[in-house]
DNA sequence: CCCTGATTCGC
DNA sequence: GCGAATCAGG
């Protein structure tokens, strides 16, 4: 299998976008996760959370050689048409029941209680933002947007977006249009949002009252958003 | 054990 | 350039 211009930005977007060296491989079909790895370093995007980074060791460990037989049993090539699904998906329960979340983002936006989230950035509470992959960007300590997140609250109550008509592939990708996936990579009907992103943002105005959160106050917090890549599903 | 990404190195 | 083997942390 041979990485094609597709396979490679499939491979990049969704490595960009947090899912894990084996989702990719699983997702191509026919590679490694140790090909997706190596892929990616080769295409100079690593840099991610790894396990092992953390330590720095200056004296690393010789790596023995090792013999690579000729015999070497390809294990069957990948079948395509039935990806076990079986992923548990490392993401935590999917949404929170309404009880537990007294400032839902979408169904009821009080526009007039409690305006924590107007005085973004000077005042205590920090921003964090959710990326589709589930990793975590800091606001006012590591990195200045463009424009403070919008109060999630005041945001259009989350409507069904109307895809499925058209679906919006990874290829259509561009920087005007929502990259919030929809469903699941591999799934016959995983998709992007494609709705016009909110200007500065890379998801539209629905998902960005998703993806950016105002954090609440201590004790008030709610669990982890949803994980759209290998989580639960979520629409 | 399982998982993860990083690295090496023969091909 | 590719990826299996290996390493190493969680």
């Amino acid at each position: 299998m041979s990485w094609t211009d597709e396979r490679i930005e499939k491979l990049t977007k969704m490595w960009e976008g947090g899912a894990t060296a084996s989702q990719i491989a699983e997702e191509l079909g026919g590679v490694s996760r140790n090909a997706v790895i190596g892929k990616a370093h080769r295409l100079g995007l690593k840099a991610r959370p790894s396990p092992v980074k953390a330590n720095e060791k200056p004296a690393r460990a010789p790596a023995p050689k090792k013999a690579k037989p000729a015999s070497e049993a390809p294990p069957a090539p990948a079948a395509p048409a039935a990806p076990s699904e079986a992923r548990p998906a490392p993401a935590a329960p999917a949404r929170a029941p309404a009880a537990a979340r007294p400032q839902a983002p979408a169904p009821a936006p009080e526009p007039e209680t409690e305006e924590a989230s107007d005085t973004p950035a000077s005042d205590k509470p920090r921003i964090v933002s959710v990326g589709p992959g589930g990793f975590l960007r800091q606001g006012p300590g590591d990195q200045q947007p463009p424009i403070p997140p919008a109060p999630p609250r005041r945001l259009v109550p989350a409507k069904p977006s109307p895809e499925i008509a058209d679906k919006t592939s990874l290829l259509d990708l561009n920087d005007r249009i929502c990259r919030w996936p929809m469903g699941h990579p591999g799934e016959p009907d995983f998709h992007f949002c494609g709705d016009k992103v909110n200007p500065g943002f890379p998801y539209c105005v629905e998902h960005c009252g998703r993806a950016y959160q105002a954090q609440l106050p201590r004790g008030s917090r709610r669990p982890p958003p949803p994980l759209p890549f290998g989580g639960p599903r979520v629409r």
